[in-house]
DNA sequence: AGCTCTTCCTGAAAGC
DNA sequence: TGCTTTCAGGAAGAGC
């Protein structure tokens, strides 16, 4: 699934290649996942990709309108990946994978295109006023916050640390896997309450949510099921999970079993040894 | 406020 | 073997 790690692989990859760059067709195949098909149709041939960057997990393009007719002063393409989502640039005559339903064909001869076999992703054009609609509800960038900031938002609630961590108006970009990860590293488990975190366990989790998240970085995301990257490769960090999906397996730090439970509506996984389950009841 | 359940969607895996 | 059921999950909405 594309969190953190993964959209920032793709949106680095697309950086290097898409800047600069001029839609010249829009070929769009199912649409259901799309807010307004027929704006992108309407704004995207002839418009020059600007800045491509990355708003917890969506994408951002930026974009030069096609001409000065367009009334759009502000326009910008906003992408999620959803679970299956994938970004490729490649030759405009390669094979298309199934499920690709958005090919974006570029000025110099390559193609963009949206492959989602879910279709759990979403993509909109963002008009004008648009974009703090759409973004201005999200959380602090994992990678910039600061420790004050993270405690200030743990402790500020008395939700289960599992679904502050999910919740992207608290932290944007991290989902079921890097959430797990995160609370593993930190020995915190998955039911805590915010509002109870002592000071060094959210030191902790601070560091350890930073750490997962550039190492995952650097070994290019994981690749569970369908995640790849803006030229089609897998990630490795799946290779480095020590949680995730290895419930019944031993725990890499005390050799305890890893369980799996469902918190917050998510399948979570943790060392029931290493990350002590909080005294049930008030 | 925060929890659970439901919906969207498809393919893999488990169950029979 | 082959058909059916279950599960996975990001996000949003309903209901409690």
């Amino acid at each position: 699934m594309p969190e953190l790690p993964e959209v920032e692989t793709v949106v680095r990859g697309l950086q290097a290649v898409l800047p600069g760059r001029r839609i010249l067709e829009v070929r769009l195949g199912k649409t259901d996942f799309i807010e307004d098909p027929a704006a992108l149709e309407t704004h995207l041939p002839g418009a020059r990709i600007g800045a491509v960057k990355r708003y917890g997990k969506f994408l951002l393009f930026e974009l030069e309108p096609a001409n000065a007719n367009d009334p759009a002063r502000e326009l910008a393409l906003l992408i999620h990946l959803g679970m299956t989502g994938q970004l490729v640039t490649g030759p405009a005559d390669a094979h298309v994978l199934p499920h690709t339903h958005v090919f974006f064909a570029l000025d110099d001869g390559k193609e963009l295109r949206y492959t989602d076999v879910r279709r759990f992703g979403s993509m909109q054009l963002l008009l004008d006023g648009a974009r703090e609609k759409a973004l201005g509800s999200l959380g602090l960038d994992p990678l910039e916050m600061t420790e004050e900031q993270l405690a200030a938002a743990v402790h500020s609630r008395r939700a289960r640390v599992k679904a502050l961590l999910l919740d992207q108006r608290v932290l944007r970009g991290i989902g079921n896997i890097y959430a797990d990860e995160s609370l593993w590293r930190a020995r915190i488990h998955p039911t805590r309450i915010g509002a109870n975190l002592k000071r060094d366990e959210v030191h902790r989790l601070y560091r350890a949510v930073r750490d997962v998240l550039n190492e995952a970085i650097r070994l290019r995301g994981s690749s569970v099921s369908d995640y790849v990257d803006s030229e089609g490769r897998r990630g490795e960090f799946q290779l480095r999970h020590r949680v995730y999906q290895r419930n019944g397996k031993k725990c890499f730090r005390c050799g305890a079993t890893i369980r799996r439970a469902i918190v917050a509506g998510r399948s979570s996984h943790f060392c029931p040894k290493c990350q002590r389950a909080p005294r049930k009841g008030r």
